[in-house]
RNA sequence: GGAGGGAUAGCGAAGUGGUCAAACGCGGCAGACUGUAAAUCUGUUCCUUCGGGUUCCAUGGUUCAAAUCCAUGUCCCUCCA
């Protein structure tokens, strides 16, 4: 279902924007942090435990659900959202990221046509187009469609990325003239690196091509330092149309998320909340714990005494250690909800920062308590 | 009562004269993870004042050299009676 953008209100001191969208007549607020469900579920959760949390959009993917189930199945079921249970909005990446992470040989992998993988499950030689991208997000009918981009690796040199941006043009060029399904929405990426320059024109080439939401991409992956990821940002955000969203793909850590708004923008997804979750990590506002270690075997009180999450509200450290310790998935289960929970309400404090024009400040003070010494987390 | 097999680091288990402070697995202790080929990967795990020191059931022996060979003892396992 297409929604509209609305910007409520920026803040004073920064580009950070205050908006909203009415999706099934339940309106969302953003800056807004997506939960990723790549296989149509967000790893070890529930969508009913997803909404709890105050979550609003989340994310799947174009490439893991085409190997399997298939966009067929996806499709004969009612598409996304009825297969999954999920009546929430769904975005799903084009597949994108995937060249940059399955197609081993870069050169001969990558053409002008389209990317060459092997399957990860079974190593059988597959192709995927833009055209075939898009095709496969309107059978699975999500709410927005993204652009099949070349995502490099950030640090790549000047010459591939200038490359990379003109085939990117190209193919969301291709995959927008073939887009059909007007439930839904489609988005264009900016890439061009840590460079001014590409960065630029690949934003402005890429909204002249008019998409219903803008991305800025190529920044989760291999950058030299968050500095140069934040001038990725600065250097694609100004060439943004301002009734429309704009989302930072696979960013991230908390304090990413505070710079992705203070730079302008209003969606965010990240592995990162869930994959911590397996392997034991919990956010706080005091940094990251790892929950195996030592210390917690006899820690009796929550993650964090002010969480109002389910995990924190049952259950103590040394409990979680201890399922954690023995692999048992509900350990992983309640530090996914503790964390997406903590991202959620980062981005409420962030909202609520913008609205009282104090982002500046509230920056600061999470910088402090989240890398700052402390002795003891309350 | 008879016959045979075995004892190696926290556990399991390689090694059967020198290149062994001793493979490998598990467990332990830490670290990484940013559009999820990720319930994965990496480091470390006798002591150390980083020079070295003390190990392979115990004691004695053979040897330039023993976890490895010999003797005795202790404990464990299997089979037969």
């Amino acid at each position: 279902m297409k929604f509209q953008y609305h910007l409520e209100k920026k803040e004073k001191n920064t580009k950070a924007r205050l908006g909203s969208f009415t999706y099934q007549g339940k309106t969302y607020e953003t800056p807004m942090f997506m939960p990723v469900g790549t296989q149509a579920t967000v790893k070890t959760l529930s969508p009913e435990e997803i909404k709890e949390m105050g979550a609003g959009i989340i994310l799947s993917n174009t490439y893991h659900l085409w190997l399997r189930p298939g966009e067929e199945i996806v499709n004969q079921a009612g598409g996304l959202h009825r297969f999954m249970n999920y009546d929430g909005p769904i975005l799903t990446d084009s597949g994108g990221y995937q060249v940059f992470s399955l197609a081993k040989n870069k050169k001969k992998d990558i053409t002008e046509e389209g990317v060459f993988f092997k399957s990860h499950i079974d190593g059988k030689k597959l192709f995927l187009t833009p055209e075939l991208s898009i095709a496969i997000q309107n059978k699975l009918d999500s709410d927005i469609a993204m652009s099949f981009d070349e995502c490099p690796p950030a640090r790549a040199d000047y010459d591939y990325l200038k490359r990379s941006v003109e085939r990117t043009l190209r193919w969301a060029k291709r995959g927008k003239d073939v887009h059909q399904n007007q439930n839904q929405m489609l988005f264009g990426i900016v890439q061009g690196g840590p460079y001014k320059d590409l960065r630029e024109y690949s934003a402005k080439e890429t909204v002249k091509l008019d998409f219903d939401g803008y991305s800025v991409g190529g920044v989760a992956n291999d950058h030299e330092s968050k500095e140069d990821m934040y001038k990725a940002i600065d250097y694609s955000v100004p060439f943004l149309p301002e009734d429309k969203l704009r989302y930072l793909m696979g960013i991230g850590e908390p304090i990413d998320l505070i710079e992705g708004v203070i730079r302008g923008i209003d969606l965010f997804d990240c592995v990162s909340p869930t994959r911590l979750a397996r392997h034991g990590h919990a956010l706080t506002k005091f940094g990251k714990i790892n929950l195996k270690n030592a210390q917690y075997k006899k820690d009796f009180t929550p993650i964090s005494e002010h969480c109002d999450c389910y995990a924190c509200q049952h259950y103590t450290k040394a409990y979680i250690r201890h399922l954690i310790t023995a692999e048992e998935t509900f350990g992983s289960r309640l530090l996914s909800i503790h964390n997406i929970r903590f991202l959620v309400h980062l981005m409420e404090e962030i909202r609520s920062a913008i609205k009282n024009d104090n982002l500046l400040s509230f920056r600061e003070e999470f910088i402090q308590n989240y890398y700052g010494e402390h002795d003891e987390q309350k």
